[in-house]
DNA sequence: GATTTTCATTAAGATATCTTAAGAAATACG
DNA sequence: CGTATTTCTTAAGATATCTTAATGAAAATC
């Protein structure tokens, strides 16, 4: 768990075993069964969640109370509610384990503690934080750019393992699909 | 100019006049005229830029040969092509003066030694990064559960001043909507 | 193993938004 | 100024996607 942290900050600045001993003692671990949830809508996000294993996603209900998927999250990625955690906002979101999830979750006083006593885990959030930039840019660009079918069929393609574990109206949701729609569109297929 | 900058970055995190000193060596002062690219398509994006004056424009030529507006950008804000700065992959991006514009800009070099001599700027960047990031999804949530009639509403309530300063076409592109389609709404308005 | 709940499919009708094409208005430019 | 370029509007027809509602399949629960 302690090493499974390590080797994932480690890809973007070395830590020694003494400097994450402090910081492995800022985390607590947590287990969330399946359908449980991390955290829930108009709640504060106190927390940045760092997943070991399993999968959650976090979703919004719409106007007509539809749920919508805005990001799903496996082993050794962080989820959280950027917005809530850092101003103090109620939460927009939910998080929800889809299957069985560890994580080891940091408070915002805790993170803000390990800024303190281990100044180059900035630099390694300050990294982290600009790769999930890139990445959402990069999803939106190619939302922007493809119709649901093409998105559907890359999303398969690219994480043909997610197909697997999440259902079928959970992707539709993520894509932006209508789940009839989506069913339509496999048709063709 | 370096006075700006000075007051900009303290918002974050609290910097001496001489630390500004050192980092404000190592950007390059440039103006564009009106129409000018700060960086083009399939060229890398070497630097990020701080505006200090004007209004830019960063935006993707579609299959069908038109322009899409990802992002606008006024004076205090970075504007950069985060994913060919990081990765130094070819821009899918354009940046364009909209405006005369004058930035300081920084190269990938420059600043990884500002990192390394003032190690306090990450933690600057960190928060930069992570509220640019809120700021993006928020928007794209925005997209998603309004109408264009709305999305374009809200935009010109929250920022009317844009609507002055950027063609309406532009506007349109920026909230995903055809020109000719906006230009209907407007009547209805 | 039967029953309840969740998930996926199908089909018909509705609609928000785009496309194309043309002309009008506004702005820039020699 | 007058011409050229850029921007905005109008309108008709096309289409991707959604909605609703019903049924069927699969999975979970007792």
């Amino acid at each position: 768990m302690k090493d499974q942290l390590h080797n994932y900050l480690n890809r973007y600045v070395i830590f020694s075993e003494e400097e994450m001993n402090i910081l492995f003692k800022l985390f607590e671990y947590r287990t969330f069964p399946k359908k449980e949830h991390l955290l829930v809508q108009d709640e504060l996000c106190k927390y940045q969640f760092f997943i070991t294993e399993g999968l959650v996603r976090s979703y919004y209900i719409d106007e007509k109370g539809d749920e919508r998927i805005t990001q799903f999250a496996i082993e050794n990625w962080w989820v959280t509610n950027l917005d809530s955690y850092k101003n103090l906002s109620p939460s927009a979101l939910f998080i929800q384990a889809i299957e069985k999830t560890t994580v080891l979750r940091i408070s915002k006083e805790n993170l803000e503690l390990a800024f303190e006593s281990i100044p180059k885990l900035e630099r390694a959030f300050r990294i982290i934080t600009e790769n999930m930039l890139v990445a959402i840019q990069k999803r939106y660009e190619f939302y922007q750019k493809k119709s649901s079918k093409e998105r559907y069929q890359q999303m398969i393609a690219a994480l043909p393992d997610f197909s697997q574990r999440v259902p079928q109206y959970m992707i539709a949701s993520y894509l932006e699909i209508s789940p009839e729609y989506l069913s339509s569109l496999r048709k063709d297929i």
